[in-house]
DNA sequence: AATATCGACAACCGCCTATAT
DNA sequence: AATATAGGCGGTTGTCGATAT
């Protein structure tokens, strides 16, 4: 049995969003919420297809991203969490608020990989690369980094982590029944693995004004039709948070 | 000025798991 | 239990602006 598509291919489009579709998919989730991707394109007007709605919204319209390049400590962050969980993305993206899988995915190939690599590092084991040839005859067991086999305990122990575990490759990034298990003496890889996704403390409040959203938009950002590619920081939707959320909607 | 090349990042693709029927 | 579907993930590709030739 062949997965079906997410969506008729025919007639959707495809490619760069326009301000015009970005305001459709953010009045429509306004108004709607999220919920049912699939659903969304015909109820919002829009030619594309679920899927591509929901990573236009999660990469880039949600009122919670920051944009920019990361920042130092970031950056530092990411290597770290990159040390321990390879390319999971996602898992790295959750200890960062503000940034998406998709972004700290592009800054690492583009940005952090060469840094490494400038600093005689080794992207991949975050080895140092003069080690690399005589490590690799040796290193059967996983590849693992440095930064793991410094942790206490946890992963050093008799426990043996999955050669998947590190393996950045595609079919690890769901293996997490036993990850709790092996990290569980780490507490900042632990703390990755909880039930109670740390983003869910983040609450951001999506209090858009949506039964007034078009007068909202004109007034705000209308302007955002002349112009391509903003993220909704650039929209001005940054300061409709808490307060003056609160306030639009009474 | 025109063209080629490169870098950054947005977007897509295909696979996976979870869930509903 | 089998099948269909939605949503999520990571890898890869496409697009576009900047720079070099």
């Amino acid at each position: 049995m062949g997965r079906q598509p997410c969506c008729d291919k025919l007639g959707v489009k495809k490619g760069p969003w326009t301000a015009e579709e970005d305001k459709k998919l953010i009045n429509f989730i306004l108004t709607n919420g999220q919920c049912c991707w699939r659903a969304v394109p015909k109820l919002a007007g829009l030619r594309r297809c679920g899927k591509s709605c929901r990573l236009r919204w999660t990469n880039y319209l949600r009122p919670d991203l920051k944009r920019g390049l990361l920042t130092e400590a970031e950056e530092q962050l990411v290597i770290d969490l990159h040390a321990r969980l390879g390319n999971r993305w996602s898992k790295i993206a959750a200890r960062l608020p503000g940034r998406t899988d998709n972004e700290i995915k592009n800054h690492w190939n583009t940005h952090i990989k060469k840094k490494l690599l400038k600093m005689g590092i080794d992207p991949v084991t975050h080895e140092p690369l003069h080690k690399e040839t005589k490590k690799s005859e040796s290193d059967t067991a996983d590849n693992f980094p440095v930064h793991q086999q410094e942790l206490p305990q946890a992963n050093n122990t008799e426990v043996t982590p999955n050669p998947d575990e590190n393996s950045s490759s595609p079919s690890d990034h769901n293996s997490s029944s036993d990850e709790s298990n092996l990290y569980e003496n780490d507490p900042l890889i632990s703390c990755l693995f909880r039930d109670d996704d740390p983003s869910d403390q983040i609450q951001v409040p999506w209090d858009f004004p949506s039964e007034n959203f078009d007068t909202f938009w004109d007034e705000n950002c209308s302007w955002l039709l002349d112009c391509q590619d903003f993220g909704i920081h650039d929209f001005g939707f940054d300061s409709f948070n808490d307060v003056e959320m609160s306030n639009l909607m009474n």
